[in-house]
DNA sequence: TGCAGTGTTGCTTC
DNA sequence: CGAAGCAACACTGC
């Protein structure tokens, strides 16, 4: 589940490994002669993906970052390779052998017995090194984003330009997360800790987990939590996301680190697909509901996450 | 077996 | 302008 501590895994990943090689080749079956218009500036588009094909062929990889959700690989020529996982997306870097058939980079019969694993099916992005081993973007329901942006355009770029500030950077005070709040007053705090231009990087897991951690129910309104709840929301935030990068990221469904391995974080979670258990915050009796707010499946215990509205 | 549910986000519509 | 709903896609699990 691609937030920002699966980011932060994969990430961190990256720079173990591909730092310093060179790109050798690359491949897609996701290119279109006529994408729609929301993908024509990715390698959805064939038009696109042919330059950058062509920008990226012979670089060297200098560095991989975090921005939101966004995987930022830094190359020689001073261009960067945005990577958004979307929905199902993960990166796995490995000695591949494969055969092409079809315009389908299909994995040799002997890494077959891998592939029922989703970490190693959905094959939909290559790129090889000189070194002779592959990042390959696995990604079954194909929402995840590849597209190319100079380094100078990166803060301007549309990709990025929209996004908060980091949570969990020293310098994002609980000051200035609470003047960000409130600019969404009557919202759902859930939908507004998930809005990626108020804070970056919190999806639905860690949104359901850290509402229940701090004791707010996701109806509730930014402007009617009292200050001191908002403090702890602001903490919760932090401890939560901490806690998912220190478990490795949560493999719930297909999230997979660079070497295909599974997170943690699903073992640990107190509400997300918890429905109908019994709440483990000291002295609660409640129960774990799942309720539809803004169209997202939410989790929370309605016995001890309050609703301020 | 069929259909509801799934981590994200950007576009359209109102 | 903001908010809500849906579309992009394909698979899993009840």
């Amino acid at each position: 589940m691609p937030e920002l501590p699966e980011v932060t895994t994969t990430v961190n990943g990256l720079n173990k490994t591909i730092k310093g090689l060179t790109i050798f080749g690359v491949w897609t079956d996701l290119a279109k002669d006529n994408p729609i218009k929301q993908f024509e500036n990715t390698i959805k588009s064939k038009k696109f993906f042919t330059q950058f094909k062509k920008d990226i062929l012979n670089q060297k990889i200098i560095k991989s970052e975090r921005r939101a959700k966004n995987i930022l690989i830094s190359l020689s020529n001073n261009k960067i390779i945005l990577i958004h996982l979307k929905m199902t997306g993960h990166l796995i870097y490995g000695k591949y052998r494969y055969i092409r058939k079809d315009n389908k980079w299909t994995p040799h019969e002997k890494e077959r017995e891998s592939l029922k694993d989703p970490y190693n099916r959905f094959i939909h992005f290559v790129i090889e090194f000189s070194n002779g081993k592959h990042l390959v973007f696995c990604d079954s329901r194909k929402f995840g984003k590849v597209t190319l942006i100079n380094e100078r355009d990166l803060k301007s770029s549309l990709h990025l330009k929209n996004i908060g500030p980091e949570p969990l950077e020293e310098s994002f005070l609980f000051e200035n997360f609470k003047e960000r709040l409130y600019k969404k007053p009557n919202k759902n705090i859930k939908t507004v800790l998930m809005d990626q231009s108020v804070v970056a990087g919190v999806g639905n897991i860690y949104s359901d987990e850290m509402l229940w951690l701090a004791g707010i129910h996701p109806e509730s309104h930014p402007i009617k939590i009292p200050g001191a709840k908002l403090l702890l929301l602001y903490k919760s935030m932090k401890d939560v996301l901490n806690k998912g990068i220190d478990f490795k990221g949560d493999s719930m469904s297909d999230y997979r680190n660079i070497n295909g391995e599974r997170g943690e974080f699903q073992n640990h979670h107190n509400v997300y697909q918890k429905k109908d258990e019994r709440c483990n915050k000291k002295n609660c009796r409640g129960v774990i509901i799942r309720k539809v707010i803004n169209g997202r499946g939410a989790h929370f215990c309605d016995t001890c996450q309050k609703n301020y509205k």
